[in-house]
DNA sequence: AATGAATGAGTTTTCATTCAT
DNA sequence: AATGAATGAAAACTCATTCAT
């Protein structure tokens, strides 16, 4: 499929990936223009489209190899032996901080994928989500010790009640920093305030 | 300013209303066309742009419509004189459902709008949902009985993990109901579930 | 014909007037809007085309009415008894000047409507001016005494050498003058400058 | 820049610069439709917007482009060698007309933009005209022998007195022949009538 | 006399995609 | 592999003018 891009000239596919990642995530599927992307990436318009047959391959592709770069790193960063529940989702918090930081292009760009709601790329994007947390959502949690909730709870839905929270606690963090001078997330302020949340959850969900 | 619009006739307004609300919901700014809203609502393409000088307008002015009718709808509904803090938030639940189910279309664009990020309107609707949050985010919580919550947490941000965990326990039985084969929420089977969480959250954070 | 128009009450003949003038001396005839006029002066839409039938007789009613005027106070400030040529044409030259700054709103409407090309109304323009020129352009030499013009020379063509000279030399310095600081013309040096064109036509073309 | 166009195939060069010339000369920048411009030339709405970003930078490439042209024609057909002031101004005129009569079409094109008054090309207009004066002004006097004129005139304004005194002949001529029955210069009674005008001057400023 | 809702053809510009070279 | 000329449908928006009230 896709094995003939890979046979370009590395300098030449990055160049091609950077545009491309760069346009899509600032504008928005429906809104980025295969004109700019080239321009951008210096080939014509033709190698593209020799490439990717379309614009809406070209966003797919993209965000395949995207989420694979960040699945791989993540899972990579991630610590197995340690298996203190609270302990691994804040290490996953940091993680996702860190990658934040080291790609904020594709994490930009994955970011505004998942708030693509172009009809055109929307099916298809979704289907991928949904196999993605599929299959991720519970590796997160191998090996993990629940001998030490609560057992007057359920299990599955307080893991829930904590993922959320600390998905919606990112997202408040990310409009904040949106909205501060600097556009850019305190980490240490973030790492304190998580905290907080961490110790309301070990007081009232361990036993 | 949009005097004039409400001099028109009812039904004509409800059509522009209509038309513009589907087109909006169902393509996101970007890719909706003034051309399509027209020819739907069945008015001329001058019309249009009489009552709205442009297409962000007529995008902007919706939303606020739309979220002056689910708030007053929203909080008229509300029973202030509930003082426990979960049936307050199980009755906010369950009224965002009906709500829901009443203006289906209108709750579609809104919840599009909070997605939207064409660059255009973006900055506009973060102000609003701002503004929004900030007059609104409290006034739900009226007097609300806290004694009953334990001494050794924090109660914003007890507050807060619950309310994420509506929000998001909401927007993964709408993801469900997507994907049934009815294509509706099972409002039973969700209000069980809500329960459940309801459960955790007075054993683990009531005294 | 537009007898109805001065029944209108004083005042809004004048918004009217004004509002139009406005817009044309500013924008030119193609691209000035009935829109913009209406508002500016104040009248709904139907109001103007009851008066005027189109944008056009509009354009060329006040192409009219505001020659009148310029023409009227023009050889209303000429003194007819003073015959040596030179006195007569310095006094055209300042009279110019005056109206120019008494009546900048009409002058500039004018002035644009001498460069308008607009194929709708250039040929019924260009027949007026050509009717003024051909009405006026003996009047302003009425009583000039040509006795002291040199003999060996066609005094027609040496008029029209003067008149160009002025004509250019008031274009030039109205060119300056949009490019100097004070957008304004600096009568006091024009007046010197002038003057010595005057020494020139009266060294060369006096016996 | 617009290299790009130039590697077009010349025929369909032409056809769009004529096309443009064409259009534009008759009903002036802001009247003209770009949609004109591409159905007289044969090519798509698209291809138009390829070579040039936009309408005015058609306009604005195509004023340097005849201007290029007539300038290099003219001063080609300038005799240096020739010393004396009116036998070079004669040339000129000639020169001028001659052109007049090879690039009709460059020329009222060129005759058009100088009278143009839309803003958004205005000022770039005026920017240009103003350089292109500046640089070639004075290029038409040089090697001229000044030592014929009377001593006693200015030298600057004398000169500027017989530019303009051709300039507006040559206006009056192109007036006269577009309302002659031929629609075309008398080019004989032209050269009798300019000849009268060069003898008053010698006559008068001449030593 | 006065209003302003209504029209729809018209404008410039963008864009993904194709294809001959 | 690589180019870039070419397409034409579609976009948002404007505008003079009409007409029922």
């Amino acid at each position: 499929m896709f094995s003939k891009f890979f046979n370009l000239e590395k300098g030449k596919q990055d160049r091609i990936i950077n545009a491309a990642l760069k346009e899509f995530a600032q504008k928005g599927y429906e809104r980025s223009s295969t004109n700019e992307i080239v321009k951008e990436a210096g080939i014509s318009k033709g190698l593209l489209f020799h490439y990717f047959q379309n614009k809406k391959q070209l966003y797919v592709w993209l965000y395949d190899y995207c989420i694979d770069i960040l699945v791989q790193e993540f899972f990579g960063k991630i610590n197995f032996t340690e298996t203190d529940f609270f302990v691994r989702v804040r290490q996953a918090v940091l993680i996702k901080m860190e990658l934040l930081n080291q790609y904020p292009h594709i994490f930009r760009f994955v970011e505004s994928a998942y708030m693509e709601d172009a009809n055109e790329v929307k099916a298809e994007l979704q289907q991928k989500k949904k196999e993605l947390t599929e299959i991720h959502r519970n590796r997160i949690f191998e090996g993990i010790d629940t001998s030490r909730f609560r057992d007057d709870i359920d299990l599955q839905k307080t893991f829930k009640i904590i993922m959320w929270t600390f998905e919606q606690f990112g997202e408040e963090e990310l409009q904040k920093a949106k909205q501060s001078s600097a556009h850019e997330i305190d980490y240490e302020q973030s790492f304190i305030a998580a905290n907080e949340y961490f110790e309301i959850f070990v007081k009232c969900f361990y036993k």
